[in-house]
DNA sequence: ATCTATATTTATAATGATTATAAATTAAGA
DNA sequence: TCTTAATTTATAATCATTATAAATATAGAT
């Protein structure tokens, strides 16, 4: 958190208050936000806050690679994380949520060791899993008791 | 091809022309064609063809199982794989291009392989590749002589 | 601290993919 | 062939995202 607002710095950004809370609310977040979940819950506190703004400095901190867009969206919108760092995604079936998977690559994931596949020159490897989270697999059993 | 339009009966589908159209274009395709790609190839015949029917065709097929829309979009629009399994796709970073990359599954993916993974169920995984396809390389090593 | 040039934010409109709607057409079964 | 239900079509509506331009805030020099 610290970190990132030193990088910006150091990188020449502004750092203006509304960069500041997206940059912050994101860093907090562990549930990938949408950027109007992003825009709601800073308007609380900033109520001039605009959704373009949102948009720029989350486009801002993706170009400068601490944050990462997924590839999956939430109901047809773009949702952002906080770790640009090569992990994984599970998008549960029962509620919505998507969760890290922590995979500790490339150890157990040889796509991400490999360089190429199919004379492909391999740069990134986004994976995306769709299941049950925990939580929702624990209702299912508490259901059935 | 014969296979999918029996199968499309079987399940009591009315084939119009217009679904049979969709269905042959999809499934002759290789290039995971987004609506309008579709849409604009098959009005060379059907000059009537609207594209809220590839829309609604395109539905039907996938939820019937017959094929797939990739989480991944070309410039912001959904495009269709005529293959409903398992695999997985390269999209090059040079020309845009959507490669499907056979992995010989579950043998060379452990993720595959597994039913849970860090408490969650695992249904289903999807791994999207960023990289260069063989011909840009080509391009590329041709170049530089 | 003040001024000035530049960058950022804001509100608004524009864009573009997708979905909804309702009338017109077509298909299926009697 | 006739009738009913399903499908297609054209059109409008929706919704996320991007573009625009005026208003505001920032940074650096004085």
């Amino acid at each position: 958190m610290k970190d990132i607002i030193a990088r910006l710095k150091e990188n020449g950004v502004t750092l203006t208050p509304q960069r500041m809370a997206v940059t912050e609310f994101l860093s907090r977040s562990r549930n990938h936000p949408t950027v109007d979940e992003i825009h709601r819950n800073i308007q609380r506190r900033y109520p001039t806050m605009s959704v373009a703004t949102v948009y720029s400095t989350l486009k801002l901190l993706k170009e400068l690679g601490e944050i990462q867009e997924l590839s999956i969206r939430k109901r047809g919108k773009a949702c952002f994380d906080p770790n640009p760092g090569l992990h994984h995604h599970l998008l549960c079936r029962k509620c919505g949520k998507i969760l890290d998977i922590d995979f500790n690559h490339p150890s157990n994931c040889p796509i991400m060791a490999k360089e190429s596949i199919d004379g492909c020159k391999v740069e990134e490897v986004q994976a995306y899993l769709y299941g049950i989270c925990p939580e929702c697999l624990k209702k299912e059993s508490d259901k059935k008791g």
